[in-house]
DNA sequence: CATATATTCTAGCATTGCTAGTTTGTCAAT
DNA sequence: ATTGACAAACTAGCAATGCTAGAATATATG
């Protein structure tokens, strides 16, 4: 009994600390999604979750490990969105500029997440045996839909996801006209679907 | 005599504060290559120019206007660069392809100067009436091989540019795979030339 | 020479990420 | 109950950053 009573209250404090390092999770996210990046400090998140600021450090080496974290969460989203974007009654090129405008309206609509994901140094890892799905869900969606035209579906799908990633953060940054948006996204599906621009 | 000497000292007053801001920003940019972007700070720099750090003050607003200084250099001389690569001899598909290598062969070659000419924030404006030149440059180059390809210009060329630095930074971060590089140009180039890619 | 005006510097503020060292709490063995 | 060992959390502080107020110094003007 006793030593039932110990593991039940071990594994209680593992659930309370797994709590606690989701609610710096959150409050990160929610502070960067308010205020912006700059304004997630360590002391503000000891503030919001009400502990002092070296329990953070027990949870996460380094501050770009809770940037890495939201953006983990971000990459699920965005795999969710980009999944539920294909309809199953939707043509082959249909599906593409559908996936391609989610994709787009995800990156406008949270700036910070896609910030978190794709500017700010996270220490994720791409590409490697230890890669979490969350990353890799996301391109294999986009893949899902290049496949029909592609003969080399990964290259295929890398530059059509480089295409999108770039329209995203020239229109962010201000470069290209945002009134436009959907003529850019007409422009990519014809490459991808190979038809003739002229 | 009096006035006129007075003119020349304040016009070799006004080469001398020109010759030190033109400093700041060379000193910028060399840490920034070597040491990368957070080792430029306003001491180092300072420190390099030989003055405190308040002098760097009279010449640009904040850290971000020295960041903006260099990345309008980098600006020009990508402008400088892609020009170049367009071969009289070519064939406009050559040229498109001649293009995009250069642009990602200046991305990879100086990584730090496209940080900031499209990572950080520096304060520039784009697409203002008071936009300088170097900004509009590189964008006209693009246009001038993408031209023959397209019937809205100004969008296809957006919508290359945005793939071109899909391309870049998504490699750069190492989330797509440098060895296929070059099949993912000819993808852009089969996009452009509206040619089918099966 | 005296005075006004630029120029430049010293010194410091507030904020940041991060950490060493101490205090506080918890729990088993006596 | 008391003690001692261990874990958890906190206080306090370091070093570095961007930036600035106010003093000091050089320069030009009467």
């Amino acid at each position: 009994m006793k030593t039932g009573a110990k593991v039940g209250i071990s594994e209680r404090k593992a659930r309370e600390r797994e709590e606690r390092g989701r609610r710096i999770v959150v409050a990160a996210r929610t502070i960067a999604e308010r205020d912006g990046w700059a304004s997630v400090t360590i002391r503000r998140l000891a503030d919001e979750i009400e502990y002092s600021q070296p329990v953070l450090y027990s949870h996460f080496q380094n501050r770009d490990e809770i940037v890495g974290a939201v953006a983990l969460e971000g990459f699920g989203e965005l795999a969710v969105i980009l999944r539920a974007a294909i309809r199953p009654s939707s043509t082959p090129g249909e599906a593409v500029e559908s996936v391609a405008t989610a994709y787009l309206d995800f990156a406008f609509a949270r700036p910070a997440m896609y910030e978190a994901m794709f500017i700010l140094p996270t220490g994720l890892r791409f590409a490697r045996s230890d890669t979490p799905p969350q990353l890799r869900a996301g391109f294999g969606a986009m893949a899902t839909v290049i496949a029909p035209f592609a003969q080399d579906v990964d290259t295929a799908t890398e530059t059509f996801w480089a295409a999108l990633h770039g329209l995203a953060e020239l229109e962010r940054h201000g470069r290209i006209r945002p009134a436009f948006r959907s003529h850019r996204i007409t422009l990519i599906m014809q490459m991808v679907s190979g038809q003739l621009q002229r």
